[in-house]
DNA sequence: ATAATATATTGATAATTATCTATATGTATA
DNA sequence: TATACATATAGATAATTATCAATATATTAT
C-alpha cells in the first residue's frame, strides 16, 4: 500500500519538471533522437542527458542506441499506470458523502 | 507554451510525494478533516499542515474552515487537468511513426 | 590511428524540499 | 476570562534537485 504510493510518486516526480513535460510532449509524436530534441530547448547537452536519465529511470521513457545516436520513446504502459491511479481516485470520489461528525467526539471530550 | 508546461509541472510536483498521494486517496472518499487524516500517517501535525498547504496552493484540494476544524476535499476539475495532459500525450502518440533519418544529415556533414 | 561527432559522467553550486520542535493563532467551552 | 483543542507558522536542518563547465566514453569516417 505505502509502496504503491511511493512508486507512483517517483513517476510523478519525473513529470514534475517543465522541461521533462515538454520532452514527453515531443516524444508523443514518436521516437526522437537526443540531438534533435536538444534544438527545442535552451539547455545544454549535459542537462538534457540528465533529464533523459530521470525519465528512463522512472520507466516512462525507453532508450535505445542507434549507432552514434540515442533514440527515445514513451513507454505507454508506464504512463497508463499513472492514469489509472488517478482514475481510481475519481471513481471512489463520486460515491461518498461527507461525514459531518468526523471530529465531534474528540473535541467534546 | 512554456508557461503551460510550468503550470502542469507544478501540479505534478504537488502529486510527487507519497504522503500527498495518500492524502488524495483518502480525500477520494469524500471531504475529510485534518485531525482524522492525521491518524492515517506517522507524521507530525505541522508536517500534515505543510502538505495540505502544498495541495491547496496547487489547486488540487479545497479547504474550508468548519468551526475549529479544517475540512479538505478534492477539486476534481484540477485533477482532471492532469489526466487530460496524459490523454493528449497518448492521442498524438498513436499516429506517428519513427523518422529513421532524424540525425543523418548533421552526422554526414 | 586520428579526427569528428553524439552522448554520458563528474564535480560544483544555488535553490528547493520534507521534516522536526517550538511557538503562535484561532475557536469553542467551562 | 481562562483553558483546552485544532491548526498554522517560524526556524532549523539534512537531503534532493536542476543546472553548468569540463571531461570522458563511444561510434563512425577518413
Amino acid at each position: 500500500m505505502e509502496k504503491d504510493y511511493r512508486s507512483i510518486a517517483s513517476i510523478m516526480k519525473a513529470l514534475s519538471d517543465p522541461t521533462r513535460l515538454k520532452i514527453i510532449d515531443l516524444l508523443s509524436d514518436g521516437e526522437q533522437c537526443a540531438c534533435n530534441m536538444l534544438e527545442n530547448f535552451s539547455i545544454t547537452q549535459p542537462t538534457l542527458s540528465y533529464h533523459m536519465k530521470m525519465l528512463t529511470e522512472s520507466g516512462l521513457v525507453r532508450a535505445r542506441k542507434d549507432g552514434i545516436w540515442m533514440k527515445y520513446s514513451i513507454d505507454q504502459e508506464k504512463l497508463d499506470e499513472v492514469v489509472s491511479f488517478f482514475q481510481q481516485t475519481r471513481r471512489t470520489n463520486v460515491k461518498n458523502a461527507v461525514d459531518k461528525n468526523c471530529c465531534v467526539k474528540k473535541a467534546v471530550k
